[in-house]
DNA sequence: CATGAATGAGACTTCATTCAT
DNA sequence: GATGAATGAAGTCTCATTCAT
C-alpha cells in the first residue's frame, strides 16, 4: 500500500485512511502516517499544516463521489431501481476499498470534534436525504408503499447498509459485501412494494 | 450529573460515559474523568488500575441488561411481539439515558483496540444473534416471511435502530426515540409478515 | 542557583528569570527551565499548565513590590525625597538581584504578545504614573520647577533608570548600580529644583 | 508595505523590521518574512544564507546613519544645539518610520545572542559616546554645568529618548514624537545650563 | 481512600536549513 | 534567482501511570 503512483498529498490521505482502519480515529498520529509514508512528520505538515486539515481531506475524499452517485441514480430505469443502484454502488466501492468503511463507522466519534461536526452531519444527512428523495419519488410513482414515510425508508436502508458494513468488517471481509447487500436489498424493497403482484415480475438489474 | 448517590466506582463509570458522549472515545482521559468527579487522577487509578479496566467496566455497564432483555422478550405474547419488545426496550432505556448511545456508535472504533475487540464483538453479535433467534422463531411460527433469512431481518432491524440512534443524537434528542422506533418498527415488521391479512388485525402492544 | 529552600513553583519562576537573563525572552523554553530544575517538562506543566501562565507568574513576581514601594515613598520627608527613594529602592533591589533587570529591558518584546501586552503596559505605566504623581506633588509643594510637566519629569527619570540598568548589564554589573543611580539622581533632581538656593542646603538622605 | 521599489535584499530587511515590530524579536521567522514578501523561504536563504546574516543586515540598517548624524551634529551653531540636533534627528527619523523603534527596545534581548552582542553594544555605546562627547564639549565651552559628568548627561538624555519611544509605541504613535522629544529636551538642557541667565535668551533652532 | 508531585513516552507543531530542478 | 519537497532538531503540551505520604 505505498500508493506510489499518486502525488504525495493524496498518498498521505490514503495512508491516513489505512491508519484509521487499523487503529481507529483516535489512533491517527502524524508520526504514524509519516512513518508509513517513509517521510518525516515535518513533511506531512508541509502538505497539511494542521492535523485537522488532514482529517478534512480524509472526509472530503470519503465523500467525493456522493453527488455523482446521487446523480447517476436518477438515470436508472425507475426510482426503485435508483434506490437499489444508489446503495449497491457504495457497496461495490467499499468492497474494493474495505478500509474506507472505517470512516462509515466513525461518524459519531468524528462528530464529537467541533472541527468536523458540520462536515460529518452534512455527509450523513446528505446521504440520508438522497435516499429519502428517491424513496419519496418512488412512492409518488406508486412503486413504494406509503405506510412508511420516505424518511423512515431511507433510515432503514441506510441503517441496514451501515450494519452490513460493520458485520462485514468484524468478519474480516470474508464474503462479498456487494452481493450480500444487493440480495438483501432486493427482498427488502420488495417488501415495501405497493402491489404485491408486481413483486413477482420485477427484474432487478445488476450493473 | 454528580451521580452522588452511587458508589465512587460506579460514578466513575457513569462519568466516563458522559465524557465519551461529549468528547468521543479518544476524548476520555483519566484527567477529565477525575476532574468531573472532583477527585485526583491518582484516585481514579485506585479504582481502575489501568485505563483499560475502566473501559471494560464501561462496556460491561453498557451491556449489563442484554441477557435480561433477551430473556424478557421471550415472555411476550408471540415472537413478533418479542422482536418489537426487544428493540423498543432498548429505545426506551436509551431515551432515558441518551449519553449511552455514544457507545452504540463507537463499536468499530473500540474494536480497533486489541483489549476490547472480543468484548465488543460479543456484544454486537450477541444482540444480532438474539434478534436473529427471535426472527427465526417467528418464521418457524409462520409469523414472518422467509424471503429474508432471520439473520438478514436481524441486521435490518438492528441497523435501523442504530441509524435511528445516530439521527436522534445528531438532532440533539429533540423527539422521542422510543415512539419513533416503535412506530417505524410496527410498519417494518408488518412488511415482513407472511399473510397480509393478519397485518390488519394485529394489535401492537406497547408496554 | 538551585533556590532549593523555596517551593517548586517559586523555584521555577526564579529559574525562568535566570533563563531570560541568559538567553533572552525568546530563549525561555520549558525544556531549559525543567533541565535547570532537574525535573521533567511535564512536572513544570503541573505547576504552570501553559507556558503563558509561567510568564505571567514571572511578570507578577517582577512587579510584586510595586505598590509597596509606591506607598513607602509617600512616607519620606518630602516629595523630592520620595522620588529619590522610589528610584533608589528599585536600584537597590536590582543590584541584589541583577538577573531581574532582564525583564526591565524586555517590556516591548513582551508587549508584542497579546497575552502579556496589558500586564506589561500596566506595569510600565504604573511606575511612570507613580513617579509622575510624586513629581506633581513636588511641584505643588514648590519643590520642583514647573517648566517640565510632571509626566516629562517622570519619563526622564524612569528613562534614565532604564538606561542605567542597560549600561550596567552590558558592563556585567561591574559597579554599584544603586550608588550610580543615587548620585546621578541627586544632581538631576537638583537641576529641576525651583529655587537654586535651596539646592545648596538640601540634604539627601540615603536609607 | 511592499517596498516594491527596492531590491529584494533590501526589501527583505525592511520586511524583517516590520515583523520584529509586530511580533518581536522572537517572532521573526524565515517563513513569516518569506510569506510577506510573497516568495518562498528558500528564496530568502539565497539572499541571506543564515538567519543570523539577516539579523546582522537589520542591525546594519538600523545603525546606518549613526556616523552621519554624529558628524552633522558637529556642524550646528554650538554644542548645546548639537546635542539637541543629535537627538531630534533620530526622533524625526523614527517618527517617519515608527516600526524601527522596535529595534531600539530590543537591545538587551538581541545582546543575549552571542552573534549580535558585540554589534549591539557597539551601537548602544556608540550613540552614548557620541552624546557624551557632545556634552563634554558643551561643558568645556561653558555651556553645560559640570555637576553631572558628560557620561551621566548622555545617559539621562538617551534614556529619556528611549523611554519616550517606548511610551510612544505603547500609545500607538498617537502624537508627534519629534515635537514631544524636542520640547522636553529644550527644557531639560536648559536645566543643565551653567548660567541661568543665558537660558532666557537662548533660541532653540528647529530644523 | 485520597492526594501531590513526579515521570517517560508520545502527540502536534514550528523552525532554520538543504538541495535538486 | 526562485521553487517545491524534504529534513532534524527543538518546542509546547497531554497522557497514563507511579509512589510516598
Amino acid at each position: 500500500m505505498g500508493y506510489s503512483f499518486l502525488h504525495r498529498k493524496e498518498r498521505i490521505v490514503l495512508t491516513t485512511i489505512d491508519v484509521i482502519n487499523e487503529y481507529g480515529i483516535k489512533g491517527i498520529s502524524t508520526r504514524e502516517v509519516a512513518k508509513r509514508q517513509g517521510i518525516t512528520e515535518a513533511a506531512v505538515f508541509k502538505h497539511f499544516p494542521k492535523k485537522v486539515d488532514l482529517l478534512h481531506a480524509v472526509l472530503d475524499f470519503y465523500a467525493q463521489y456522493d453527488s455523482d452517485i446521487s446523480a447517476s441514480s436518477l438515470q436508472q430505469k425507475d426510482y426503485l431501481q435508483a434506490i437499489f443502484y444508489y446503495v449497491v454502488t457504495y457497496a461495490e466501492y467499499y468492497e474494493n476499498y474495505p478500509q474506507i468503511t472505517a470512516i462509515t463507522q466513525s461518524y459519531d466519534v468524528l462528530a464529537c470534534e467541533d472541527d468536523f461536526r458540520e462536515k460529518i452531519k452534512k455527509i450523513y444527512f446528505g446521504r440520508l436525504t438522497a435516499l429519502r428523495d428517491l424513496a419519496a419519488k418512488a412512492q409518488q410513482a406508486g412503486l413504494l408503499s406509503c405506510e412508511l414515510s420516505a424518511a423512515q425508508i431511507a433510515e432503514i436502508i441506510l441503517g441496514f447498509f451501515h450494519a452490513a458494513c460493520l458485520t462485514w468488517r468484524f468478519q474480516k471481509y470474508a464474503y462479498s459485501l456487494k452481493n450480500y447487500v444487493a440480495s438483501t436489498l432486493q427482498v427488502l424493497l420488495n417488501s415495501f412494494i405497493t402491489d404485491r403482484r408486481e413483486e413477482r415480475v420485477r427484474k432487478w438489474q445488476e450493473f
